[in-house]
DNA sequence: TTGTAGGCGTTATCAG
DNA sequence: CTGATAACGCCTACAA
């Protein structure tokens, strides 16, 4: 009863019948007798015999697993999305690689090659394809969560994007500000811009302010580096320094907007009463801050279930019924505004 | 020029040998000619030619591929260690399987079962296994990293065990507040103790109190739930309730500690002055808190660079130097004590 | 040093 | 409904 290099020939003699049924009885393709898929599937059973993945994937070109690429698992909004997108897969009968591209194309490119040499079923591009990968991609399903990379103008029966409307997030991350009394809110802007930027958001910054009256948007958007805790704090440090006059500050990350807030409390501003912070991902360093952060949230639950949905459809055959979602994020309140 | 469906076949007759010489090239297996392995490599990099991994693991039982497996990588430990690893694996030729386990061993049994049928080439432990898996594993390459697993008494030329020694750092944590002057040091511990524990800690924590000539360590080990936020919160809030008296506390976990200094700040202790703070685990969410924490923090890169090295050497055949790494773990000191 | 040929475990085609 | 049998692409004795 042991479990190994039982194979297909000897399924089939041990019920006495031949290979190609047992292979169409696992397969239930039909054409056999129920008598006989009894019989068989009594064998497969009392053998724990399952096919040999590589045997299988020889002829279907095709193995029972798929591919996450993103830019980096230390980046803990990330590595969520992998958790839940991981375990599900694997609930439904695939392996999952994971790939850490860094954002580096040629690492991304490398990833996909080695991906597509293991024949995996499909990949899911978690905020950041960098190239155009659909000559070397082909059909094969795939994934884009978080951001629409920008040459994929038409989309085809094989690729689905889902991400937020970063417009409508920086509208609300701003409108929350403006609803609790802010006046003068800085945008810390990524300039010069990279690719992994979300412009949006700041498009729905402006968009706010001017619905609320605020004309003179230029003077509140304020060039910023990198978006981590290291760039919020001296950002904040040089806007004051600079004698700017401000009540509230829109981050486009919550590490950067923890990098706010801890200035602000060092040059003794009082957050939320003098300026209040908001920030964008809710990771879970935001709700155990110096202050608990006011974010705002992308569903990543939502994400996922949307991903693996579509994609185990498309690698079903089955068209995707639609191929670009645009979520909502959602503003969590907490102590920072 | 273009990579698909190149075979062996091909290769080989394009340059004029066999298949044989061929793969010997490919596999620098010698016994060929120099005049013929450049002719050879020519035409192998002229069509980029790759093996087909299917039709190579069908013969030889393996996959360029390892397997990782560790309870939920959302946490941010555990995701920090699975990144360093996939990244050097993959510079190495291998991909990585992900499976998160939830700890639960049904759910590692299945996925251990899934990496075998994918012919993977090792596997890596993290913080986890649970059931003896000796025997379905069989001589596979596999590293541990973080903890022993009980079962596992005596070291076979498969297995490399990499963990930290506990009751050092669970010394170290307690030294660190003796000598900022504390007194009185309480220690959260699990109670019931649960697989998942590390009890070392709760020794070390105890030597060091004697050594610095506190005998009634008792009083100062009080049961705790988890090692989350909210139980730190919880039992530190219920500490002062009970009237305990202390000046500081030695937290299993970053989480913890950070629902400690919570409490603590709430009920107007000042930290560190009036109560010091030390954690484990030194996550991102350490160094950006109430207060930056000083927690212990891991060895991790030197984890992984054993790992792999040790898993590497496996996958080729040699036999580990060492299976049994016992490292040590390093203050990190911020502004809790 | 090089080539031939068998087989790894499946799937799929094509007869019965 | 069922059974031979030919691929699939590669590795590796065994021969030459």
């Amino acid at each position: 009863m042991d479990d190994k290099a039982v194979s297909l020939r000897q399924i089939a003699d041990e019920a006495g019948v031949s290979v190609a049924t047992v292979s169409r009885v696992i397969h239930k393709n039909g054409r056999f007798s129920k008598e006989t898929e009894e019989r068989v599937q009594a064998v497969i059973d009392r053998y724990h015999y399952s096919p040999d993945i590589s045997a299988q994937s020889m002829r279907t070109k095709r193995v029972p697993a798929v591919g996450i690429l993103y830019p980096d698992l230390a980046n803990q909004h990330l590595a969520d999305i992998v958790k839940l997108l991981e375990e599900r897969l694997f609930d439904l009968g695939y392996a999952t690689f994971v790939c850490g591209t860094r954002g580096d194309p040629a690492r991304e490119e490398a990833y996909i090659k080695t991906l597509t040499q293991h024949k995996v079923s499909g990949m899911i591009f978690l905020f950041g394809a960098r190239e155009d990968q659909r000559e070397i991609l082909g059909d094969l399903p795939k994934v884009y969560i978080g951001r629409t990379p920008s040459y994929l103008q038409l989309m085809d029966d094989c690729t689905v994007v889902i991400e937020t409307d970063h417009v409508k997030s920086g509208y609300m991350a701003a409108e929350h500000l403006l609803k609790k009394g802010c006046k003068r809110i800085l945008f810390p802007t990524r300039r010069p811009y990279i690719t992994n930027m979300i412009p949006g958001r700041e498009e729905g910054f402006i968009r706010a302010l001017k619905a609320y009256g605020i004309e003179n948007t230029d003077e509140f958007v304020v060039p910023a580096g990198a978006m981590k805790e290291e760039e919020g704090y001296n950002w904040t440090k040089q806007c004051i320094a600079d004698g700017r006059v401000f009540d509230g500050i829109c981050a486009n990350t919550d590490r950067f907007a923890i990098g706010c807030v801890r200035a602000l409390m060092e040059e003794n501003f009082r957050v939320p009463e003098d300026v209040k912070v908001i920030g964008h991902d809710d990771l879970l360093i935001a709700s155990y801050n110096l202050k608990r952060l006011t974010t705002i949230r992308d569903p990543i639950e939502e994400f996922c279930t949307l991903a693996i949905d579509s994609l185990i459809g498309m690698m079903e055959g089955e068209m995707p019924a639609c191929n670009h979602y645009v979520l909502q994020g959602s503003v969590i309140e907490r102590e920072t505004t």
